[in-house]
RNA sequence: GGCCCGGUGGUCAAGCGGUCAAGACACCGCCCUUUCACGGCGGUAACACGAGUUCGAUUCUCGUCCGGGUCACCA
């Protein structure tokens, strides 16, 4: 038995497990050609940022034929962020959006998938069977310095002009004798497991990046930490033993971690196996005082995942949108498609781009303005009902009070070849319905400038008498028509714009009129559908309201 | 500062040595029209800069500038 043989014997007197072992426990996972395996990585932090979803989305994306798999991992290894029921937060926040792992975390203590744990902190003696295996090489080593000694070294290492850092000459536990670390680990010393690099600086790896390309970097000579004091990995030696154990074909993962790439190559080489092929995706970016940064979770309610539910966009709209942020062909796709599954998208990671794009709320809005005219006027509804019973009682108790005449205003110029856009989320429906309720109608009666209050009430006064709520559409236009002469305006718009000195003013001024008396706007849909909702009753309460505060 | 990545209209972006430099969002105009919206048509607006390579550079190379990321016992 070697040095490095006790060493590890010392340092893992528990572990009998042998990497092999491993190997046989998770067996290589029988796929067919072009299948993949990815995965979703978050820690357990409570929070959900826009960017997780996105890189989640390119997840599930990639994973798309049948026995691909997509799993969820929890990386669990930072105790002190850790938050209570961040699993089922992160489990319900993935299905608000639709996408449900193959495998993986299914809750906070359940899972389903056969190359689990799916928790890291439930993997601690699998890390340490792959850490006493690289002791045992000699390519890790226990190192004994504490956190002040660490950050004494970096701050006379940026006196000096060294590249900070625990390498090398400066990797003052490296070259310990067995007796001395022997001595420290009997005398109760803590210690994290470094790993002992063989990298050289002048040398460089070379990644084929599937969204970037090549990225070639300098080897990593630094001994990073493997495992931390409490015996826990960090997330470079989770990340490579962990991928390679799950059989992670595709690593999707923001392009923050390029930096760590060397540290990540390494790892793979010196455990003996074959890395994944990377996908690093560029952050969604936001522009501040003219530069642009990533969203962040403190400055920025629309980083959370959160801020869209809140806000009642539609999960597909936010998803679609971040579709077109991946693959900027969607939209045509879309188009071309505009029934079809999203998932039936052929996604490409060559297309993705690689700068950072800057978040544009107007073309969420738009999309989900499209998504939501193409529902029907009951989906509308129950979308809308479930949003207010969380965020607007005030809505929720008005729609469900009477749910037929809620989705009767919802169904106007709906289900039509080209139907109205009115609607951006659910948090707007209220605006968009307010004058049909009595309890949100407030008339302040804002005329437009060319009509005044004598015509104005000469005009309801005289239609109070001919509306009848059971007229069709012509007929229904045909009465405000015959309005008009009498009172010194034209049926006929063309016929003014010739000769507008000729009359006070067209049809269209009539029936603005009659729309700002029932509804206190200029601009709404089909009025004639509209008074049929509110009944003749309510139209007439309006009027007489209406010519009241025109004479008051 | 070291090391990476990036830079096409206001935004997202096609492009991959020869294009009048697509399309979408936003904006403006016109048409349709009882209002608004929808829809249709049209418009404003871009290859960061400087050298090279080449008959020819948005495209290739180098440099400059600018932006972003990263340098933890966090992920």
């Amino acid at each position: 038995m070697n040095d490095f043989e006790k060493l590890a014997d010392l340092l893992f007197p528990d572990i009998d497990k042998t990497p092999a072992d491993y190997e046989d426990i998770y067996p290589l996972r029988n796929l067919s050609e072009g299948a993949k395996v990815t995965r979703f990585a978050p820690s357990p932090t409570g929070y959900m940022h826009i960017g997780n979803l996105f890189s989640c989305l390119i997840d599930r994306l990639a994973a798309a034929t049948e026995d691909s798999v997509f799993f969820l991992r929890i990386e669990d290894t930072d105790k002190k962020r850790e938050v209570h029921d961040a699993i089922d937060k992160i489990l319900s926040g993935l299905a608000a959006f639709g996408i449900s792992p193959t495998e993986g975390a299914t809750g906070k203590d359940s899972e389903k998938g056969a190359y689990g744990p799916y928790k890291q902190s439930l993997r601690k003696d699998i890390y340490q069977c792959f850490a006493k295996d690289l002791v045992k090489k000699g390519f890790a080593y226990p190192c004994f310095c504490t956190e002040e000694e660490i950050s004494a070294l970096r701050e006379a290492q940026e006196k000096s002009g060294d590249n900070p850092g625990y390498y090398g000459k400066f990797a003052a536990c490296r070259n310990l004798t067995l007796s001395e670390q022997e001595e420290k680990i009997k005398a109760g010393l803590p210690y994290t497991v470094r790993l002992r690099s063989d990298g050289d600086e002048s040398r460089r790896i070379v990644v084929e990046d599937l969204i970037k390309g090549k990225i070639e970097m300098p080897e990593n000579i630094q001994d990073i930490v493997l495992l931390k004091t409490d015996g826990i990995p960090t997330y470079h030696f989770a990340h490579a033993v962990d991928d390679h154990l799950m059989r992670t074909t595709h690593v999707v993962r923001g392009d923050e971690w390029i930096s760590s790439l060397p540290v990540h190559i390494q790892l793979f080489k010196l455990l003996g196996y074959k890395a994944p092929k990377f996908a690093h995706i560029s952050p969604i970016m936001k522009l501040d005082n003219g530069n642009k940064r990533k969203l962040s979770k403190r400055k920025d309610p629309e980083a959370s995942v959160s801020f869209y539910a809140e806000q009642g966009y539609p999960a597909d709209g936010v998803v679609e949108y971040l579709m077109t942020l991946a693959n900027s062909n969607f939209e045509d796709w879309r188009k071309a498609n505009p029934t079809l599954d999203k998932y039936a998208f052929p996604f490409s990671f060559k297309k993705m781009s690689t700068s950072g794009a800057l978040f544009d709320i107007l073309k969420l809005n738009d999309i989900c303005k499209n998504i939501i005219s193409l529902m029907s006027a009951d989906t509308v509804y129950e979308n809308t009902v479930n949003w207010a019973k969380d965020n607007d009682e005030e809505l929720y108790n008005l729609f469900t009070k009477d749910e037929a005449f809620a989705k009767g205003i919802l169904a106007i110029d709906r289900d039509v070849p080209k139907p109205r856009k009115d609607i951006v989320n659910w948090s707007g429906v209220k605006e968009y319905v307010s004058y049909f309720y009595n309890e949100l109608f407030a008339p302040a009666y804002a005329l437009p400038e060319n009509i005044n209050k004598e015509d104005a009430v000469k005009i309801i006064e005289a239609y109070k008498t001919s509306y009848d709520v059971n007229d069709e559409k012509d007929v229904w236009f045909n009465k405000i028509k015959e309005l008009c002469e009498p009172l010194g305006f034209t049926p006929n718009v063309k016929e003014y714009k010739k000769t507008p000195e000729l009359f006070k003013g067209h049809v269209g001024d009539v029936s603005t009129v009659i729309r700002v008396a029932l509804t206190d706007r200029t601009n709404t849909p089909d009025l004639c559908s509209i008074m049929k909702l509110l009944g003749t009753q309510e139209i007439m309460k309006r009027f007489d309201s209406f010519t009241a505060a025109m004479k008051g």
